[in-house]
DNA sequence: ATGAAAGCGCTAACAA
DNA sequence: TTGTTAGCGCTTTCAT
C-alpha cells in the first residue's frame, strides 16, 4: 500500500503539500496539485482512514443502535438517518442489539473505543446507560424510545395520542371490551401507549379491566401468546390493541389460528405500519408512524449536536396518523 | 481520556506491561496484572481501537455491503454473518448500496481506507470491481450473486433449480401461460433463475413466448409495472413467476387492482420467502432460501480465507424448497 | 517477566 | 505557498 510519502516523493513534493491536496482545504499551486493528482493515481494510493483518525482524534462515522433489525419499522428509520449522515459527510453503520442489554453496552463500549462522531440510539430500556457516551463527550441522540437518566436529544411520536385514537376508534365501532397488548415495562413506548389506551378507555365509558392488558416483548411471538392468553380468559375480548407491528402479526395469526373472524368477532388496531399492509387480508388497520422522518430528524439533531456540543437538548414530536383498514370494519354501535 | 501511560503511571509499570496485561497474550506476574486492572477502572480507561487498529496494521471488522436494507432477504441474511462474526471477534458493519454501482464503489473504497478485515458483498452487478479490495489483500466473499471478473469465495443458491421447480409447478396445476418476472440482466440471479423458467417451460412441452419474459428491477414498482404490461397483451398470462419477493408484492398489488383473482385467474409463485407470508390472502407460494444458513456460510468462507489468505476460493450452493400455499391452488388439470 | 524505544500513516503547528 | 517536524495512542521488537 502507497502511503503518502511514497506519493509525495513520487510527485517531488512534501508530504504536507500532497495532504493539503487531498483535503483540499489549503489553498496549492495548481502546478503541483495536478503532480500530486497524477502521483497519486500512478501509486494507487488510498487514504489510510485509521491513521487519519487518530490523528485528527475524530472519526465521520455514525454508528445506529437499533433493537431489532429485522423489524421494518427500524430500517425504514435508518433510512432517514443514512441520507441526512452521507450528505453530510458521515458513513453510517448498524448496530444490532437484538432487545439485549448486554449486546447494547457492548456496543456502546465498541462507540467509544472507535471514536464514533454521533451515535443514534433507540434504547432497549429507558434505563440503557448511555452515560459512557455523553461524558466522553461523543454526541448521542434517543431515538423512539426515550432514557430517563440522562437529558438528551430524543425523536419520538405522539405515543399517548396514537394509543387514545386508535383504542377510541375501536370503541366508536362499536368494540366494547377492548384489550391491549402492550411492550415490556422497561420501555417507555410500551408505557405511553398503555397510558392512551387506558386514557381513551376512560373517556369512552368503558370499563377498565386489568385482565385486558398485558405485556408482551414487542416480538412475533410475544403477541402471539399474549392473544392466546387474552382469548383463554372467562370472557374474551372483541377488540385488541397492540403496542406495535410484529405484536399486531402475532395476535392476527394467534386469531386465525383460533377460528375467529377479524373485524366480526375481533377488531384489530395495531401500532407502526406492516409492509405490504395491502396484501394482507383481511388489510390492517393501524397507527402509522413518519419512521423516515423520524430518522432524518434524528441525523439532523445529530449533527447540530456535533457542530454545537452545549446547546440545550430538544425533543421533537411527530404526529402519528390512524390508518383505518378493514381489521375494524364493522358498523358503528 | 485516559490512555496507557497514564494507567501504566498510576500502577507503576510501563506501558508495554499495560498492554500485555489488557490483551491477554503474554504471561505477566499476577500481581502487577492486579495493579494494573485497578488503575484501568481508578482512571476509566477505555482502549483507543482507532490507535491499536492502526499500530497493528489490522482491525475486527467485517462489512456486509447489500443492495437493500429494507428487503427481509438480505436483513435475515445480515443475522447469519452477525452471529458468526461475533463469535469469532469481529464486528459486523452493515452498508446499503442501494442497487447503486456508485455508492457501491464508494462502499468498497471505504472498505479500504478503513482497513476492513473483511468484506461481505452482494454485488449490485456480475460485473461489480472488487479488484481493488482484492488487490489489497482484503478477504471477499460473495453472497448471493456471482462476479464474474474474479473468482471469489461464494454463497449461493440453486437458483435454475428453484425456477424450475417453481414453474413445473405452475404447468402441474394447469396453468398453460406462464410469465416470467425476473431481475435486471446485470445480476446473475436474475439470469439464472429465468434460464430454469425456460427449462422448465421447454420440458413441459409448454410454447416459449418471448413477451411473456419481463425483465424489472426487483423492487416492488418493478413487478407491478411488469405485471400490468403482461396484463395488456393481447393474450393475457394466466400464471407468473417472479424472481424475487418485492416484485412478487409488485405483481400481486398490480393483479388485486385488475379485479383479477389469485390462484382461480392467475397463479402466482415468487422466489424468496415474504414475512409474515401466512397473513396475506391468498397466502404465497413461494420458493423458499434458507436466508440465515446463507449469511453463515458466508460468513464461516470469510472467517477462513482470514487465516488461509492463499486458499482455493470455494463455492458453497445451499437448496431451496418449494412452499406450495394458496397462490397455486387451483385443482391439476 | 519487564522496560525502553521505535514507529504504524497521517495531519497540524510552526518555520521558512 | 511550501517544507520540516512532532506526535496522535497504541503494540512490538529488542534488551535487560
Amino acid at each position: 500500500m502507497a502511503t503518502i510519502h511514497d506519493v509525495a516523493r513520487h510527485a517531488g513534493v512534501s508530504a504536507a503539500t500532497v495532504s493539503r491536496v487531498l483535503n483540499g482545504r489549503e489553498t496549492v499551486d495548481p502546478a503541483l496539485a495536478v503532480r500530486v493528482q497524477s502521483a497519486v493515481s500512478a501509486l494507487g494510493y488510498r487514504r489510510n482512514s485509521v491513521a487519519r483518525n487518530l490523528r485528527r482524534r475524530q472519526t465521520t462515522l455514525w454508528a445506529v443502535l437499533i433493537s431489532d433489525i429485522e423489524n421494518p419499522f427500524f430500517t425504514s428509520l435508518v433510512r432517514g438517518v443514512e441520507d441526512v449522515g452521507r450528505s453530510e459527510g458521515y458513513s453510517v453503520v448498524l448496530c444490532n442489539t437484538d432487545e439485549d442489554t448486554t449486546k447494547e453496552s457492548e456496543y456502546i463500549a465498541a462507540c467509544l473505543a472507535d471514536k464514533m462522531a454521533g451515535v443514534i440510539i433507540s434504547p432497549t430500556s429507558d434505563t440503557s446507560d448511555v452515560s459512557p457516551l455523553v461524558e466522553a463527550g461523543t454526541a448521542v441522540v434517543a431515538i423512539d424510545r426515550e432514557l430517563s437518566q440522562v437529558t438528551l436529544d430524543t425523536v419520538l411520536v405522539d405515543n399517548e395520542g396514537g394509543a387514545e385514537q386508535a383504542t377510541r376508534h375501536l370503541a366508536e365501532r362499536g368494540y366494547r371490551r377492548i384489550a391491549c397488548i402492550t411492550g415490556p415495562r422497561r420501555t417507555s413506548t410500551a408505557i405511553r401507549r398503555l397510558r392512551g389506551y387506558q386514557r381513551a378507555i376512560k373517556a369512552t365509558g368503558l370499563t377498565a379491566d386489568k385482565s385486558l392488558i398485558r405485556h408482551a416483548d414487542f416480538r412475533e411471538a410475544g403477541g402471539y401468546a399474549a392473544m392466546a392468553a387474552l382469548l383463554d380468559e372467562d370472557v374474551r375480548p372483541d377488540a385488541v390493541f397492540a403496542a406495535n407491528n410484529l405484536m399486531t402479526v402475532g395476535a392476527l395469526e394467534c386469531l386465525v389460528d383460533r377460528g375467529l373472524t377479524v373485524p366480526d368477532d375481533v377488531g384489530v388496531v395495531g401500532f407502526d405500519d406492516i409492509p405490504w399492509a395491502r396484501l394482507a387480508r383481511p388489510s390492517l388497520t393501524t397507527v402509522g408512524q413518519p419512521t423516515y422522518e423520524m430518522g432524518k430528524s434524528a441525523a439532523q439533531l445529530l449533527s447540530g449536536r456535533i457542530a454545537t456540543p452545549g446547546r440545550p437538548a430538544t425533543r421533537v414530536t411527530l404526529q402519528t396518523e390512524l390508518h383505518i383498514r378493514e381489521s375494524t370494519n364493522r358498523p358503528p354501535a
